[in-house]
DNA sequence: AGCACGCCGACT
DNA sequence: GTCGGCGTGCTC
């Protein structure tokens, strides 16, 4: 598409500069964010091969840089842009709406452009190109600017006569760095050298051979091979096969060696490469685990009219996982018989790889999934299948949002709250929304599914943004009355929840960690015969260690965090940045022998539960513990051997083995009492969460919460078992100050090492920022801060913040001003 | 990354 | 008045 410029429909004024064709092109600029493009204009020998989506070599200040081709134009903000050097690969690798994708990205998120393309890519394609350069035949060069070579450049030449093309590397290698950065760019300039960038994809996947010969071809080699007896294998083996054949397979099945596969290569009758191969499908179980009692029906009622409509639209599909995947599996049964694609994303991996077994059980049809292709050659494979259509159904945790599905027909976003969905660093894109906004431009359904939706989500199901399908079959959701528009007046399950207000329950155990309630009923439950599920949110023993004279107490010489102890490790431990000290003896600052532990992890609880209750097998799992360790702890008390299980988030990872008829929060709402809007949603996941993975439909299950904030709406949310209470209280909240989803919220983050620096810095932005508001008073934007972070110090670096928050057009803007140092995050999960 | 530009202190 | 060190912003 080549828009005309504004001179087309001016003629008139004369055009001052060259009109078109110009392109508008993604570099990867340090420094830039936002959706921003720069322009270049098109030579006359590359103009008939241009395309949007093309990797293109450009000049960038004084650098030579990769950049994607976004759009072609006929109009350039800049008087004379400069020229695009070279087409690096001919075929786009992105079509127009993975482009556009990118550049919405970019915007929303204050991400670079380049990072969010560079994400759409196969592989970190900057370490795969490379610059080459030749000299020029003198004759038929145009001197366009007449240098004197200096000595550096002479050798240069010198050196390129003699050895032919070479890449900037080997260049740089042979006569230094300063020769290859400065001199040869001046030789090309001066048309004494032509250069030239290649893109080498990594090698990866199987080495496979192939004919390259016709049928009748073969036939007469076969004959004319009748001393190589080996070699006609090969080839009868090969001609049998539609499909490249993997050697190994090859060598095996025609009994043949090395040297024969050689020897058909250097005749030029097969061709060897690597080829990434989509692992095959497990054989499909016949019947799929169909939503098939009377109330699964209802469900699949629910969802098939979902997905009958026509185009794009979000539903939130509430009910307990178990439940959901079969409605999964059959939406996207639907979705391939229309022979469309589906792709399906999980927080972690862990998740995904689990559904992609459970749906290529099910299904027949190549589905696929992120976690097999690890290494760059068979990424890059998947990345090929992918684009050439070879994939039907994709599973992978968020990276998978990226994949180039060009026949999408169905987006599904499983435990949708999930903060996992929103990457940590980089472009911070919060993934479950980029999929909404994938769906809306495939103009395809999309299915979050949840137990606990997020509070924006859900707001949007209240503003009948999204459609709600509530699932009949989970019968935990209809006892708590999970429905839109009635009220939770009744409370859920009687009597399965209990809180225990820590300020004023009699306690037990070291430093008085268990209240008598909880304690009484995890005892009766183990007396009957029960196990018992008890979570600390913190690992080690204990979370201050403080001197009982002076009242030192240990803290992190990089962060401000106080240092955790752990016994197994006989070590005080930092939860930011894991440096460790040797457990102390006596203070360090008066040398008194008398340090008093406070708070405790897993560690500690395991040890007082172990000192009360004799008799019982008791064990814990956390991060301080290998993988393997956990594992046989799982197995353990999936068996029985473990009767009473401590742990902290952990336990997700062996969600599949922690049923029991007790559940025991120790303490999980510390967060609560910190300045975090995001705090009391995501205490009330993780007790939702770990009730319905421990205690499941067990209405009889017992689960206690030790609290010192009973009244808090997330703990009277959390007893009843109601969402909606939850949701309506923390709504009202949010509505309060203005927090999301009434604004977008903006986080600006600055780290720097000097405290007066980070400080003067972040007092600048701020400034920047109501310069840029005067503009337009009254827009609705408000800046909190800017203030040192919760986290004032991490690794040594001291941490400000900025808040912005208003309507999105607003902070828009706001994205791309800040400079070096600062990070931007968008919709952040944490104020930490 | 590498260069221009502007601010500020030090020196002629 | 001028030089230069350094921090900051820009590169189509």
């Amino acid at each position: 598409m080549s828009e005309p410029g504004p001179g087309a429909h001016a003629p008139a004024v004369p055009a001052k500069r060259q009109a078109g064709p110009f392109v508008e092109v993604a570099v990867g600029a340090t420094g830039v964010r936002g959706p921003r493009t720069f322009h270049y204009a098109v030579p006359a020998r590359l103009e008939p091969r241009l395309l949007p989506g093309q990797l293109v070599l450009v000049e960038f200040g004084k650098r030579l840089l990769h950049g994607v081709v976004m759009d072609r134009t006929g109009d350039s903000p800049v008087e004379t842009p400069k020229p695009i050097l070279d087409i690096i690969w001919d075929t786009p690798f992105l079509d127009r709406r993975s482009l556009e994708f990118a550049r919405w990205l970019a915007g929303r998120f204050g991400a670079s452009l380049a990072s969010c393309i560079e994400g759409l890519l196969p592989t970190n394609i900057a370490r795969h190109i490379n610059i080459y350069y030749v000299p020029r035949d003198p004759a038929a060069t145009e001197e366009t600017t007449p240098i004197e070579p200096n000595a550096g450049e002479r050798r240069a030449l010198a050196l390129l006569r003699a050895r032919g093309p070479m890449a900037v590397a080997e260049i740089a290698a042979a006569l230094g760095k300063t020769v290859a950065t400065r001199g040869l760019p001046r030789l090309a300039e001066a048309g004494r050298l032509r250069r030239w960038a290649e893109l080498q994809f990594p090698t990866g996947g199987t080495a496979s051979a192939s004919l390259l010969l016709s049928i009748e071809e073969t036939d007469r080699v076969i004959a004319e091979l009748a001393r190589a007896p080996k070699q006609r294998e090969l080839l009868r083996v090969l001609a049998a096969s539609a499909r490249p054949v993997p050697v190994a397979d090859l060598l095996r099945e025609a009994n043949a060696g090395h040297s024969s596969l050689t020897a058909l290569r250097k005749a030029r009758h097969v061709r060897v490469e690597n080829i990434y191969r989509l692992p095959p499908p497990p054989p499909a179980t016949p019947a799929s685990p169909a939503l098939r009692d009377e109330a699964g029906g209802a469900d699949w009622t629910a969802v098939e009219s979902f997905l009958d409509r026509d185009g794009h639209g979000v539903s939130v599909l509430l009910g307990d996982p178990a439940r959901r995947a079969p409605a999964y599996i059959q939406s996207i049964e639907k979705t391939l018989a229309a022979g469309l694609q589906a792709l399906v994303l999980a927080p972690t991996e862990r998740e995904a790889a689990d559904l992609h077994e459970r749906i290529s059980a099910a299904l027949s049809g190549q589905v696929a999934f992120t976690g097999h292709a690890r290494t760059p050659g068979n990424r890059v494979g998947l990345w090929r299948a992918a684009r050439a259509g070879e994939i039907d159904v994709l599973v992978g945790p968020r990276s998978a949002v990226y994949a180039p599905l060009s026949r999408l027909g169905l987006v599904i976003v499983d435990r949708e709250e999930d903060r996992a969905y929103k990457e940590p660093r980089g472009g911070r894109i919060q993934v479950r929304d980029a999929a909404v906004e994938l769906a809306r431009r495939h103009l395809c359904p999309i299915i979050l599914g949840t137990a606990t939706p997020a509070v924006e989500t859900f707001y949007n199901v209240e503003t009948e943004r999204y459609r709600l399908i509530l699932m009949q079959s989970d019968h935990l959701l209809r006892k708590t009355r999970m429905k839109v528009g009635r009220g939770w007046g009744t409370p859920g399950p009687a009597g399965t929840v209990d809180l225990v207000d820590m300020r004023t329950a009699p306690v037990m155990g070291h430093g008085g960690m268990l209240s008598e309630p909880f304690f009484t009923t995890m005892k009766e439950t183990l007396a009957a015969g029960g196990q018992a599920v008890l979570f600390v949110n913190r690992r080690g023993a204990a979370s201050m260690t403080i001197c009982r004279e002076c009242g030192y107490v240990f803290t992190c010489p990089d962060c401000d965090n106080n240092l955790v102890q752990h016994r197994s490790l006989d070590s005080l431990v930092c939860h930011s940045c894991n440096h460790r000290r040797p457990a102390p003896r006596r203070c360090p600052d008066c040398d008194a022998g008398r340090l008093r532990l406070w708070g405790h992890g897993t560690e500690s609880v395991t040890d007082a539960l172990r000192a009360l209750l004799s008799g019982q097998r008791i064990d814990r799992v956390d991060s301080n513990l290998s993988v393997e360790h956990v594992e046989a702890v799982a197995d353990s008390f999936r068996r029985g051997a473990i009767n009473v299980l401590v742990g902290t988030s952990l336990l997700f990872r062996i969600e599949a083995a922690i049923q029991a008829r007790f559940l025991g929060i120790v303490q999980a709402d510390i967060g609560l009492a910190f300045p975090d809007f995001t705090a009391p949603e995501r205490v009330f996941q993780l007790l939702t969460r770990l009730r319905g993975a421990v205690l499941g439909g067990d209405l009889d299950g017992k689960m206690v919460i030790q609290t010192l904030m009973p009244d808090h709406h997330v703990n009277q949310a959390a007893q009843i078992g109601s969402y909606l209470k939850f949701f309506r209280s923390e709504i009202e909240i949010r509505q309060a100050h203005g927090f999301p989803p009434f604004s977008r919220m903006a986080r600006f983050i600055l780290t720097n090492r000097d405290p007066d620096k980070a400080r003067t810095e972040a007092l600048r932005l701020a400034e920047q920022f109501n310069g840029v508001l005067a503009a337009e008073p009254d827009n609705g934007v408000e800046i909190l801060g800017p203030a040192p972070c919760f986290r004032a110090r991490e690794r040594g670096a001291h941490r400000w913040h900025l808040l912005a928050h208003g309507p999105e057009a607003a902070i828009a803007p706001l994205l791309q001003v800040p400079h070096r140092g600062w990070t931007v995050d968008v919709d952040p999960i944490d104020l930490v």
